[in-house]
DNA sequence: ATTGCTAATGTTATATTATAACGAAACGCG
DNA sequence: CGCGTTTCGTTATAATATAACATTAGCAAT
């Protein structure tokens, strides 16, 4: 799925030029030349991304990124430098089956799946 | 490492006999009685015991959870019921070296790692 | 026991992140 | 056009978290 207004599409081109994960305020503050002028604005934008699978939340920044790669919805591998804030997702692919089929999750049937590793990247190392 | 002085036993305590997690604020609530009147108390117990690896954050939820198990502070691979809120660690041994040597992750030094799989436990199935 | 250091605590204020509620405007389509 | 649905603007407020600084408690050395 592709954004399907100005503003989502605005809000996901931002997303894709940045290397860091950007919080809800941050993109408010950028665009509010473009009209945004409440946090309700952003988040009901940033809803949309996430529901089209085009956008994460780094649950662990309470910020947002953009993915290129296709992926399902709600999952998402990412490593997130401690010193830089840099944040880069990683291909999934089987991890996923992976975790469905985890022990200790005998019987638990699951919609999403988050794994945030923090650390150095190779640069700050 | 233990629980250090009284007001992290008591949070300790409490949070070991929660099947769910819990946020800082509700913690605040549950102890107004034993003179916790601010938030900043509540987080300076709370980052004492994730600094000691008692217990872990469950990002996804902004809430807390107590860790039976011996583990890395910092380290955890949660499951999370969108129905009934419960939270179940699970056991990770293996997976941790999984992340480390991870493709995609060449050159990134691992300090922290959360995995957090949400949806639907066994019983509310 | 007193002094002096350190860690823990109390308190107030404020920052940051997110949602609720409701009316107005825009859009799609019969 | 007229009608329903979704999007948008706006205000208010909820929920989560930290900063800053004064106070007290614990404890070791003298």
């Amino acid at each position: 799925m592709k954004p399907q207004t100005p503003r989502q599409q605005l809000i996901y081109d931002y997303l894709r030029e940045q290397k860091t994960a950007q919080s809800a305020y941050d993109i408010l503050d950028e665009f509010r030349a473009h009209g945004f002028r409440a946090p309700s604005q952003v988040y009901r934008v940033l809803n949309k991304l996430l529901e089209f699978g085009l956008i994460h939340r780094v649950e662990s920044l309470n910020a947002y990124i953009a993915c290129e790669q296709e992926h399902v919805a709600g999952h998402s591998i990412v490593a997130i430098c401690n010193s830089c804030g840099i944040v880069k997702e990683i291909p999934t692919a089987n991890l996923i089956d992976h975790f469905e089929n985890f022990d200790g999750l005998d019987g638990f049937t699951t919609q999403e799946l988050a794994v945030e590793v923090k650390g150095r990247c190779s640069i700050c190392n």
